[in-house]
DNA sequence: TTAAAAATTAGGGTTTTCCCTGTTTTTTTA
DNA sequence: TAAAAAAACAGGGAAAACCCTAATTTTTAA
């Protein structure tokens, strides 16, 4: 009998995690034991008596995202090595997930070849980062600490700030946002220049583009 | 001998597109014989020899998007029904690629019983919309002329303004946007004055968030 | 409870954005 | 090639955004 390696496949996307999972089904030596739509998905179907090596990860997911899950995995169990998986390329998103706990990073227009050279690095050294990704985190790491302070910043925005923020991206004036707050214009004026200061911006259209780029408000 | 039915996959991402290939495969009738990465690559690789019935086109793609790819079918191989593939089930891009001859539309997330029952509908009645997309198609019939606005505004725009769009999607102001454009700040003004009719919108922060929304720049 | 810190408000000035109405120049088309 | 349309440019003014400094009020913490 053959020492599969066994595989979890976490992916809202029904097609492409079925898809993958008969490409991942026919390497002859690892298997896909268990597959779910989102983190709590995941989490619910995990059974402790056979727990996955490995756990290719989608980022986006509704419910609880890929960092979420990540995070979850970390503490509940360590030895569980994430691949993260996703369309997006974004150096916030690679270093978030690794922040989160994943040991790999691999994209979806990856070839097969690729896929499985992560599955036998995870499983040999740990870890796997393709050159994409490398580049990625070394062109980051002299910016590192403004990722962290990126990644980091909103929690630190009070629910005035955010809500200004929100509020901000739209085609009202500062006057019709503070009467909308129930503020003087002058703690809206406030709040702008706090938020230029830890956002780093210098307009609005920099805060907007940092809400969007951040998930504070969904187009 | 069966009677296969030609199937060609057009997708980016190398790992969803190979996956859903093998899935297909395994539908006794049906058989992928051409796969590519993007439109260009696909009308490349298309052999007058041996055409597919269906292609099951992804909407967001480097080089040629779905619409582009999907127009330039209708143009020249009207007898081809193309399946829209998509992440999106916002209506906007769903009326935009039935507007540019997609015969049907499948969001990532479908089963794969439902893939089956979209080929053969598209085969036996040369349609398939499923209940999702049914919904946001009537639902956008009240507001079809503002979506159609909406969906060929950007095709209207001309270089200038497109590049100026662009430029204004950044912390620069109007007077270091007309530099770098080696033109007036009036000319400028003028470019802003006719986005703003153009696109509907009364402020700077409208523009680009109109920007963002319809993938002119990317965050 | 009192000092320190944070939030709110304020004055006042500069720059940028926005919005008119036009003229001149270039391109298109009849 | 003349007329029409589109693009580039301009003056000037009002509104909004931006940017200081600083006083007052509220909250927090020693």
């Amino acid at each position: 009998m053959l020492d599969k390696h066994n595989i979890a496949v976490v992916d809202d996307h029904t097609l492409f995690r079925k898809g993958l999972i008969s490409l991942i089904n026919v390497f002859p030596n690892f298997d896909v034991i268990l597959e779910a739509s989102n983190g709590k998905d995941f989490i619910q179907r995990l059974n402790p008596e056979q727990l996955p090596e490995i756990v290719l990860m989608d980022i986006s997911m509704p419910e609880m995202d890929g960092y979420a899950t990540c995070e979850w995995l970390k503490s509940h169990y360590p030895s569980i090595k994430v691949l993260a998986l996703s369309t997006m390329d974004a150096e916030t998103a690679i270093i978030k997930m690794i922040r989160s706990g994943a040991k790999g990073y691999i994209v979806k227009d990856a070839d097969l070849s690729e896929l499985k050279l992560a599955f036998s690095e995870l499983l040999s050294i740990g870890f796997f980062y393709n050159e994409l990704v490398s580049r990625k985190v070394i062109h980051s790491i002299s910016r590192i600490v403004e990722d962290n302070d990126a990644v980091t910043a909103i929690q630190k925005l009070s629910d005035n700030e955010l809500t200004f923020l929100r509020l901000s991206c739209s085609e009202k004036t500062y006057q019709e946002i503070a009467n909308e707050m129930f503020k003087s214009e002058k703690t809206i004026d406030g709040y702008r220049a706090e938020l230029f200061k830890k956002l780093n911006v210098s307009s609005r259209v920099g805060m907007v583009m940092y809400a969007i780029k951040n998930g504070i408000v969904q187009l």
